[in-house]
DNA sequence: CCAAAAGTGTTTTAGCTACACCCATGA
DNA sequence: TCATGGGTGTAGCTAAAACACTTTTGG
């Protein structure tokens, strides 16, 4: 629940929806790790997803979308609305006053981001080498942990991850022509090990091969010599 | 939107989540047909999925089953959330003027009902004999109707029906054994009837069975002697 | 020529479909 | 004994997995 844009604060929360939030879950892969981008907030320890709240003016998307473009400074990401949370049992004022008072921000009790929160999450699928972080007004860092060595996180953040990497694993072969995980161009071996990351286990050469050839998703371009001595893999792109 | 206790309305909505709001997708099984359970506002002619809003002291999942269970009589609803609506299209703060005046209820434009709402919607699967349907305050019917002869509906219901029966039909396998859609004993054929309202589908009898039997959800139980002069079916129930 | 890694041919397996046939039932 | 509908055996198809084999590459 962090947000990128505080600066006005009104104790009514005019110019927003109150009660109503988002939080993204947003994977990256590199060095053959499945990652997560994560925020920790000034003076506080305190670690969150990347989130923030909904203008009165903008579609819930559109929101979510406009926030992360803010934090990596990547358009047309790949985003994908997975579940809403919405127990009573998540709300903790006391760690959003704690945010706010280490920023110097004194807010009442009636303040409307101390009250409870809907939390609508999202999962998006970019490709690191591409991003450049931007941390937000109250975080003074933005940094990618790689999926099984997450820190101690706020709230009920660990369950939201959980439910996304779920969700993902779930539909991954209907998205992973869509994300943005890989560059444009990549290799068999490259896409494999996106697989196996994402799934958490290793998958076998020649039947990953033929199952990908198979779903008419990949175009084949030229060989990749990469100098070693073995024979040089195809480079494929995803169809349009 | 319809909700189910607005008595003591006040304009600020204390006691209420606002800007949040749930709608719930009805799915019922008789005489062949899948159904859907729809709410007509007094005077109005508008009709609309059942809904309502989210009491502060309330979790979100115990709030929509609160209100199916006011709506419907039945405890141990099988409901799943499968989408949060969120566009800034969606409000159209006449419509719901037009409901709470219908209702002798003069709302300043102020009003947390007249504001914009995020819907959360969920979906939800009873058996139809087992009903007997409860209309809420602001409507004065709340009736069965067969999935391919809806009415004309309020704001985008058409569009979450749409995608609930979706969402509903990509899981089904999975949901089938969870959902009261059917007594708890039945024969093969009521279970065929149901995959094929839902799917809008014809199936093969003896495909239809063998996939059941292999699915190991079924619990075999006596015949069924119906008095018929043919060979009688086993009776069913699922696992556990 | 060798080792490493990529690509492909062949066999096996599993699930589903189609069709056939037999069985139980009451008139 | 007949018509009706329920249950299951068998053969065929297709997609995926498993295994083996060949090919390409640079040292």
């Amino acid at each position: 629940m962090a947000k990128q844009k505080v600066s006005p604060v009104s104790v009514d929360g005019a110019g927003f929806l109150t009660h109503v939030a988002y939080d993204s879950v947003v994977f990256g892969f590199s060095e053959g790790q499945l990652k997560i981008l994560l925020m920790e907030y000034h003076n506080t320890g305190l670690i969150a997803l990347p989130g923030g709240f909904i203008r009165t003016d903008e579609d819930l998307d559109e929101a979510v979308r406009l926030g992360l473009e803010d934090r990596t400074g990547i358009t047309n990401i790949y985003l994908e609305q997975f579940h809403t949370f919405g127990n009573k049992s998540r709300h903790k004022p006391e760690i959003l006053q704690k945010i706010l008072e280490a920023n110097g921000i004194h807010a009442p009790k009636e303040h409307w981001m101390l009250q409870r929160f809907i939390s609508v999450a999202y999962y998006a699928l970019v490709d690191i080498s591409t991003v450049s972080l931007q941390p937000d007004a109250l975080s003074d860092s933005c940094t990618w942990y790689e999926i099984n060595r997450l820190p101690k996180l706020i709230l009920d953040h660990a369950t939201v991850i959980e439910k996304a990497l779920k969700t993902l694993r779930f539909n991954l072969d209907n998205k992973i022509k869509d994300s943005n995980l890989l560059p444009e161009k990549f290799t068999m071996k490259d896409l494999q090990k996106v697989y196996e990351a994402i799934l958490g286990e290793e998958l076998r050469r020649t039947s990953f091969q033929r199952k990908m050839l198979a779903g008419r998703i990949l175009k084949r371009h030229d060989k990749l010599y990469s100098g070693e001595a073995h024979k040089a893999p195809f480079i494929y792109s995803f169809h349009k």
